[in-house]
RNA sequence: GAGCCCGUAGCUCAGUUGGCAGAGCAACUGACUUUUAAUCAGUGGGUCCUGGGUUCGAGUCCCAGCGGGCUCACCA
C-alpha cells in the first residue's frame, strides 16, 4: 500500500517542523487538567466571574478532533481520556506568527497542548482560550471521517485503535467490559476469596467438553494444550486446603467463530468449600446484580429488544420440569436413547439417529426451553451423563445438582456441587474415554492426577464459571461477540500493509 | 464446511440497460475575530479487492481466488 495523499503532506510537515527545531514528539506534556477537570473547575467558579474569564489558566492536552478556522480565530475540539473541550485560538492572543504556524502544521488527529483562560463562549461552551500552544505528537494518518465515523467491520476489527479514536459506544462497551470484571473481583475479594493463576500450558485439558489447542514444548519435547477451563486445578486448590479460589483467565478452544464463540474468551470461575450448589446459585445471583450495579448503574437493561429485570430472587426450574412443561417428554422415563429420539423428532427438533441421548436432552433444552428464558431463571439438576464433573443428587443417582442462569436465552454459566467422590470421579472418566472411543472428540481424557488429588479427600464444595464476554455483550446489546473482544480474530491478510517499504525513504538520521 | 450478501478516493457512500469514474467529509488555494458536521468560492485526488473470460467497449455480465458480514452446521 503506497502512502496517501493526506499521509504524504503530514510527512512534509514533519520534516518542516524539524528543520523548524522543533521536535514533534516531545518527550512529556505538562497539562494541569483534564478536559474533564477543566469543564469541572469552570462549572464551579462561574458564578463567581460575572461573565469575565477564568482568571486561573489551566494547561489541557488532547488530540485535536475537529478543526473550525474562521481566520483570525480557530476553534478546535480537543479530546483526551476524560472527554473532550473546546479551545479557542485568536490571532490576537497567540500572536501571528504562532497563529500561523498553526494553521499550516497542525491537523485533525494530531495532539497538542494548549495553555489559557476558561470562558464561556456565546453558544454556552465552556472553552480554553489559548494563549500558548504545542504540538504533542504529529499524526501521519488522519482520523476516519467525523461524522460518519469507522463503520467498515473488518477495519473496525483489525485497527480497533482507529475505531476508537472514532466510535464513542465502542469506548462505552470497553469501559463497562472493565467494570464488569472489576466488579467480579471486588465482589468475590470482599468475600474473602483469593485470586489464583493456574496453568494456561497444561500437559492435559480437562473441565470442559472441547477440542483443544495443541502446541509442542522444545525444551521438554512434550506436547501442551492450551486450556479450555481451569477447573481440574481450581479444585486441587480446594483439595490443599484453600476454601475459596476463583481465576478470571482466558481460556482457548479450538472450534468454529461465530457471533457467539471465540476461540480465545474469558472466563471467570470460583469454587467454596463447605458450599453446595443452592448456595452458589444464591452468589451468583448477587454477584451478576453487583456487575450490572457498577457497570451500568442499574439492574434493568435492554437486550435484543428484551427488557430484562435482574431483580432477585430468579425462579428456578427443573431442567425436567422445564422440558415436561415444554415438550411433555420426561427424561427420566425416555430412557431409551431410540424412543427419545424418535419424540424429539416429532417435536421438530434438529437430531440425527446417531446422537447420544444425552445430546438429545441437550438439543431438546436449546431448542424448546432456552428460547423462552428471557427473565433471569436458573435452570437445574442436568443428567449425570450431560455433566462428569458434578455430584449426583442423593434424591437420584441419574441426576447432578447442577445450574445454569439464562438471561434473555443467552447462557449466563454453568455451576454444581463438585463431584469430590475420586471412585465416582474416574468412573466418570472412564465413560468419557468409551465416549471418545465412540468418536466424540470433545470428551474428556482421563487425569489420573485429579483422581489423585480427590483421593487426598476434597471437602464438599461449590463451584461456577460464567463466559465474561457473554455477560458483557448482554450487558451492552451486542449481539457479536467481537464487538466485545478488543483484537478479535480475523483471518490474517497475506499481503501485508506494504508500510515498511513507503516509510524508508521517509526515516532521516 | 454449506448457502446468501458485500468489497468503488484517506473515510462514509452513490454509480441506471454494458457506453468519458461520482457526491459529502478530509486535503489543497483564497475569504472570514464566538464557531458547533462552521460557511462561501475554487483546485487536486482512483490497482473500481485480485486474476482470467465474454464484448467494439466491463465498476457493471461470466468463472476462479482473496478478505469480510449474515444464516445454517459444528460448538457441556
Amino acid at each position: 500500500m503506497a502512502l496517501s495523499e493526506h499521509q504524504e503532506r503530514r510527512l512534509e510537515k514533519l520534516r518542516e517542523l524539524r528543520s523548524q527545531g522543533i521536535d514533534p514528539y516531545p518527550p512529556r506534556s505538562h497539562r494541569t487538567h483534564t478536559a474533564q477537570e477543566a469543564l469541572d473547575r469552570f462549572a464551579s467558579v462561574e458564578d463567581g466571574l460575572g461573565g469575565e474569564h477564568d482568571s486561573e489558566p489551566v494547561t489541557v492536552a488532547g488530540r485535536i478532533m475537529t478543526i473550525r478556522d474562521m481566520g483570525r480565530s480557530i476553534f478546535c475540539t480537543l479530546q483526551d481520556g476524560s472527554g473532550s473541550i473546546q479551545l479557542f485560538l485568536r490571532r490576537n492572543d497567540l500572536g501571528e506568527e504562532a497563529h500561523t504556524w498553526f494553521k499550516r502544521m497542525i491537523d485533525m488527529g494530531d495532539f497538542v497542548e494548549a495553555t489559557g483562560h476558561l470562558f464561556r463562549t456565546r453558544m454556552g461552551e465552556i472553552t480554553v482560550q489559548a494563549s500558548e500552544v504545542k504540538l504533542l505528537s504529529k499524526a501521519l494518518t488522519p482520523p476516519p471521517e467525523k461524522w460518519h465515523g469507522l463503520s467498515d467491520v473488518e477495519t473496525r476489527y483489525r485497527q480497533r485503535y482507529a475505531d476508537l479514536i472514532s466510535n464513542e459506544e465502542v469506548r462505552d462497551i470497553f469501559i463497562k467490559r472493565t467494570k464488569v470484571v472489576r466488579a467480579m473481583r471486588s465482589f468475590l475479594d470482599s468475600r474473602g476469596f483469593m485470586e489464583v493463576e493456574t496453568p494456561t500450558l497444561q500437559p492435559l485439558y480437562g473441565g470442559a467438553a472441547a477440542r483443544p489447542f495443541t502446541s509442542h514444548y522444545h525444551t521438554l519435547d512434550q506436547t501442551f494444550y492450551l486450556r479450555i477451563a481451569d477447573e481440574l486445578y481450581l479444585k486441587r486448590l480446594i483439595v490443599g486446603g484453600f476454601e475459596r479460589v476463583y481465576e478470571i483467565c482466558k481460556d482457548f478452544r479450538n472450534e468454529g467463530i461465530d457471533g457467539r464463540h471465540s476461540p480465545e474468551f474469558t472466563m471467570i470461575e470460583f469454587y467454596i468449600a463447605y458450599a453446595d450448589y443452592n448456595d452458589v446459585m444464591e452468589l451468583t445471583e448477587q454477584m451478576i446484580v453487583h456487575c450490572a450495579q457498577e457497570a451500568l448503574g442499574t439492574t434493568s437493561f435492554t437486550y435484543a429488544g428484551h427488557e430484562i429485570d435482574l431483580t432477585p430472587p430468579w425462579p428456578r426450574v427443573t431442567l425436567r420440569q422445564a422440558l415436561l412443561d415444554a415438550t411433555g417428554i420426561d427424561y427420566l422415563e425416555v430412557r431409551d436413547q431410540k424412543e427419545l429420539y424418535e419424540e424429539a423428532k416429532r417435536l421438530g427438533a434438529d437430531v440425527q439417529p446417531a446422537d447420544v441421548w444425552p445430546r438429545i436432552v441437550d438439543e431438546l433444552m436449546k431448542t424448546f426451553v432456552r428460547p423462552n428464558l428471557i427473565q433471569p431463571t436458573f435452570l437445574i439438576d442436568y443428567p449425570v451423563a450431560l455433566s462428569p464433573l458434578a455430584k449426583r443428587s442423593p434424591d437420584n443417582p441419574e441426576v447432578v445438582e447442577r445450574f445454569q442462569p439464562f438471561i434473555a436465552g443467552v447462557e449466563a454459566g454453568n455451576a454444581f456441587t463438585e463431584l469430590n467422590d475420586p471412585l465416582d470421579q474416574l468412573s466418570r472418566f472412564l465413560e468419557q474415554v468409551r465416549d471418545r472411543e465412540a468418536g466424540d472428540e470433545d470428551a474428556m481424557p482421563i487425569d489420573e492426577d485429579y483422581v489423585n488429588a480427590l483421593m487426598h479427600g476434597m471437602p464438599p464444595t461449590g463451584g461456577f464459571g460464567l463466559g465474561v464476554d457473554r455477560l458483557v455483550m448482554l450487558f451492552t446489546d451486542q449481539q457479536n461477540i467481537r464487538e466485545v473482544i478488543l483484537f478479535p480474530h480475523l483471518r490474517t491478510k497475506t499481503t501485508g500493509l506494504g508500510l515498511a517499504d513507503a516509510l524508508e525513504p521517509h526515516i532521516s538520521s
